[in-house]
DNA sequence: AATGGGTGTTGCAGTAAGTGCAACACCGCT
DNA sequence: AGCGGTGTTGCACTTACTGCAACACCCATT
């Protein structure tokens, strides 16, 4: 591993944190001011830095479009949009598209929903992973051994009382997920938001993504919600097969 | 500059055209196989890059975090959402906010269209700045020879006959829009799309973001939809106002 | 089963490249 | 003018990065 590169990266997240001065970087780095500069030149002439005009530097802009690609060549994200969109018109409310990746579940796509009352969430942010929908299917899907690390690793905050609080009910209820083949978030991230959410398999029969729909109680309550759920599982198949190759691709 | 970081940071670009082996990253970045593969591990320890299973390295999740994360920080799109937000309930079409950062300009903020026929724009893509209503707003505020370095180097894409087909042209149109406080684009990107965009300027008068609402003939004409300018420059009024602290935030 | 090409990985010696220092330049402030 | 604070540069030192070559591994192929 490279210590210059290392340091280099080290500088990234803690800009994210807000713009700092070439004396607060260097500290926190533990190097010299001049090193500081240096590294933080590079990435400036990689745009991943912005120099503002108090001097201060803060992430650059290069990094959105950096990411924005990276989104844009997810196989899985440019098959699933369209069905999400069909689903979305069917029944009006958000539905998100999801995906694992190191330790962490982020959105990856998102429809908005046709009622004026919008859940907060955003593409590429990290999803709650020990309560939403979604995560709980992507991590029952893990072998065995790793899905007991990372359950043990993870931070239970109690968002609600209905959230995960511990390790073993997480465990207790990733089984049940991967049992019935979907999943739910009963107000365990919001106290007034439900989900229903469905696998979406490759060819060899592995989770690669998961979608849900979501909805504010005032708009349907839980059970009217879960009445959606044949309809999610049949767009989650129909992914599926597009993914894995058996379904040709719709004629457009 | 440091070498190193160089090298590993151009590794990134090479990525987000599409996953690639071990061998295709040394032999573009011209090193050595095992310097390519020191410089990967780095930046997969800091999240930047996955390696999927077949091995090939892609962009990776801590790309969308941090990019997240530093649009959120963005105090002029925290400021200027509730107001696009109630811009957007007002006229129903799409609004957008964009910056300019180092010769380019994006979105940083959009709500989207109420009418089903949507344009497509992305958070965090970069704009058609030869074009669009707000990159003319943000480049006409340059300092001229930064203004004129910047024309003369940009690519003129003619998307439809009406873009603007050349420096000059460019210079010229930027000279009206900084005149009259406001731009359009009428048709320039897609055939169909017309825009109306004004300024948002900091407490010294400078333009720091810029504003506009977006929509396709079919739903209204270009002239109905310049109706909506003095609507559209009052919202941006606004945003300027309480950036500059002029306004104290509304009470919520 | 054995062979062979392709790819990823490791240990090592040489030296290029990054580091910290100290001096300097450049503000804005009193 | 003088002074703290911050960003910048040139330089000698030596750390830490490089490329090499050998190795490990996987999978086709025969």
């Amino acid at each position: 591993m490279s210590q210059t590169v290392d340091r280099a990266l080290s500088i990234l997240p803690l800009l994210a944190e807000g713009p700092a001065d070439l004396g607060q970087v260097a500290d926190r780095l533990g190097v010299h001011k001049s090193t500081a500069l240096r590294l933080l030149r590079t990435l400036h002439e990689h745009g991943l830095v912005y120099r503002q005009s108090d001097q201060r530097y803060r992430l650059g802009a290069r990094l959105f479009a950096l990411a924005q690609e990276a989104m844009e060549n997810l196989d899985v994200r440019e098959i699933a949009h369209a069905h999400l969109v069909r689903l979305n018109e069917q029944c009006g409310h958000t539905v998100h598209l999801a995906v694992y990746e190191e330790n962490e579940v982020l959105y990856i796509d998102k429809v908005e929903s046709r009622y004026p009352v919008r859940m907060y969430s955003r593409i590429g942010k990290p999803v709650a992973i020990t309560v939403a929908a979604v995560a709980k299917l992507l991590l029952a899907d893990l072998p065995e051994h790793e899905r007991r690390a990372l359950a043990e690793k993870l931070d239970y905050p109690m968002y609600t009382p209905r959230s995960t609080p511990h390790a073993a009910a997480f465990l207790q209820e990733l089984a049940k997920v991967r049992e019935q083949g979907w999943a739910t978030d009963l107000g365990g991230h919001e106290e007034s938001i439900n989900c229903v959410a469905a696998p979406i398999r490759g060819a060899d029969g592995r989770v690669v993504a998961a979608m849900s729909v979501s909805a504010p109680n005032v708009v349907v309550t839980a059970d009217e919600l879960l009445t959606l759920l044949p309809l999610v599982r049949r767009t989650a198949d129909a992914i599926s097969g597009e993914y894995s190759g058996r379904t040709p691709a719709e004629p457009k």
